[in-house]
DNA sequence: ATTCTATCCGCACTAATGTTCTAAAAGTAA
DNA sequence: TTACTTTTAGAACATTAGTGCGGATAGAAT
């Protein structure tokens, strides 16, 4: 197989990225654009050297008329092995004043209309009571956590000291995601962005809504 | 829901199965000769109508801009157990101060030494180049990125704008985590946390290292 | 019949988008 | 170096493809 340039590379990463978001392909220009390339002239000539080289297909003179060849005897450099994955559910998104999302009594009966994301077991453990969610917006900057994230979330009431967890403060009727350090009559709540301050309530005005397992950022 | 007109319905499965044989939408004047219909100005009609019930997705002045609305009650998906991963190797840890751990070239074929991390495939892809870091201490925290987390990277000398990378700083001897943004002349790098100012650099003052496809913190 | 609304026709207009050409730059081999 | 191939640039060009508009048609309601 031909060993694909830099840029060619990029032109192919962008391909699919773009159809994965929009379900049409790309033009000449939205590549240009897309990987900084100076020309439409040094696009088309890459994407013939990649029609040259089987990785997708062109068609001339057909606005958009790119398709990503099927992915046949290549890509299995490394054999793709098989683990053991639990189906998560994503229960939808959390954003600034939006309420916080949490699974109902119920709806571990009744999943059907919520999307499922595989994680492998090893990392969410036996997936009794996990489910994630996406955070939209920077309203958890301060937990390290920003748009697009998603964050996968166990039920508790209670967590141990030191572990992130969403907590509710009764008085504020607000939501966020704090490290929980229960000190007898207080609980401090501490960012997990270190260089924050932590603050520190009545420990009857908190009250532990869910911990957190992970935080998975896909930027690629 | 709204009840399809004959030719709406004749349309749709048109726009169906010619997605299906070429992999890229049709365009209007397609769909107007596959459909028999006499102007292209009644294909647009009909077509904001089926955007309008939801049929369709489309973007205006967008040549062959169109979508099927993805169809919500089929999708009848069973609950996976088992999923394709890739091996990635785990290549070291970054701290502020010591050198960044790239792989050698020879490392692909050596890599008894590292401890492997399976990654569901779906999320890394083919998983050449691919291997993840470690994180500790601090010093990526305007990355967002905190001790304890695990960044997976795809070794690559360029990426596109607006994608957070690994790259050096030459003048500086420095490697950072950023954002990156290729303005001509000028390369911008830019936080990930937004709260924060951008900077920029000569371009060839900068040399991306490694993109950064994904963030994994574990908690729990 | 009259009016109204939903559709359909043709056609011109123009924005979107692929192509081509020449030249320069970068890389390679002799 | 020189000669040769590959890749990049820039810009004009040509075709593709979406839009808008005046007017026709067809039912349906009044």
């Amino acid at each position: 197989m031909v060993k694909l340039s830099e840029r060619q590379q990029m032109i192919m990463s962008f391909i699919e990225d773009f159809i994965e978001e929009n379900d049409y392909p790309p033009t000449i220009r939205d590549i240009q654009n897309g990987c900084s390339i100076s020309s439409t002239s040094v696009v088309a000539y890459n994407l013939d050297k990649l029609k040259e080289g089987g990785q997708l297909n062109r068609h001339s003179e057909v606005s958009r008329g790119l398709s990503l060849a099927s992915v046949g005897p290549n890509s299995n450099k490394f054999k793709p092995t098989e683990i053991d994955s639990v189906a998560v559910p994503l229960l939808g998104t959390i954003a600034a004043g939006s309420p916080f999302p949490m699974p109902e009594n119920d709806t571990w009966s009744d999943l059907s209309g919520s999307e499922l994301i595989d994680l492998p077991q090893a990392i969410v453990g036996p997936g009794d009571n996990v489910y994630a969610l996406k955070v939209r917006g920077e309203s958890m900057i301060d937990a390290l956590i920003s748009d697009g994230d998603l964050v996968i979330m166990e039920q508790a009431s209670s967590v141990r000291n030191g572990q992130m967890a969403a907590v509710r403060i009764k008085s504020d009727n607000t939501t966020t995601l704090k490290n929980f350090y229960s000190e007898g009559p207080r609980t401090r709540l501490e960012p997990a962005n270190s260089q924050m301050d932590a603050m520190t309530f009545p420990s009857n005005d908190v009250e532990v809504l869910s911990k957190v397992l992970a935080v998975w950022r896909y930027l690629g």
